[in-house]
DNA sequence: CTTATTGTCAAGCGTTTACTTAAGTATTTT
DNA sequence: AAAATACTTAAGTAAACGCTTGACAATAAG
């Protein structure tokens, strides 16, 4: 299915736990237990939820030795960030014609 | 407080049904009816979607006679695009800091 | 070799979500 | 007034979520 990567992206990003752990990995790489220290939850649930970020595509990682580094792709932050921006511009699109229309209609009052 | 209108704007985005409503409305209003019709479930289980959908704030609707008119509000949209987008130039930040850092780095190699 | 660190797997539990069908209310229409 | 329309509420069910604790790797450090 097409959209279902967009499911598990907006999924992913409706979790506070879940954006703040984007909101670290903007700012560059980070291991599991740099995620999950400033969380209020144990280290298992903290990995659910960087399970989520992964299958969704907005996180990735990579294991070397001991340690799991994940990094974000902004290519998925600009897969939603596209979808919310097209259709607000289609509704801005919609209210241009409906302008036009108006302006056309009352001509010479 | 603040962050549980995102929870509820991405939350609300996550499911293809409530997408499919917000591709319907952006092209304009609609009735209850108009936008349950398409969707391949019943009545009743299309109006919890859409009570999700207004519990976000990206719908409002008004009740005339017997018929609810709901509407998008492109402000929640907005809300939405924005915190992806500000992350997305916050992970692109970091690579032009990084690019600095190299370029001072390596002068005259 | 022993121990600490870092991550993973599994079982269990309570809450929330996504529907269903059936019944009911309010407003038009005939 | 009777019938159709448009929506709403309620009760019930199956599956998905979010978290816990406990046990168990695998790797690195002393």
């Amino acid at each position: 299915m097409l959209n279902s990567s967009l499911d598990r992206t907006f999924a992913a990003l409706a979790d506070p736990t879940r954006r703040a752990m984007v909101e670290r990995l903007v700012q560059g790489p980070a291991t599991v237990s740099e995620l999950a220290r400033p969380l209020p939850m144990s280290l298992p649930a903290a990995m659910l939820h960087l399970k989520v970020l992964e299958d969704s595509g907005l996180v990735t990682s990579e294991k070397n030795g001991r340690v799991r580094t994940c990094r974000i792709d902004p290519a998925r932050l600009s897969l939603a960030e596209r979808w919310v921006s097209e259709r607000r511009q289609m509704w801005e699109a919609r209210l241009d014609r409906l302008g036009a229309f108006l302006d056309e209609t009352e001509e010479t009052p």
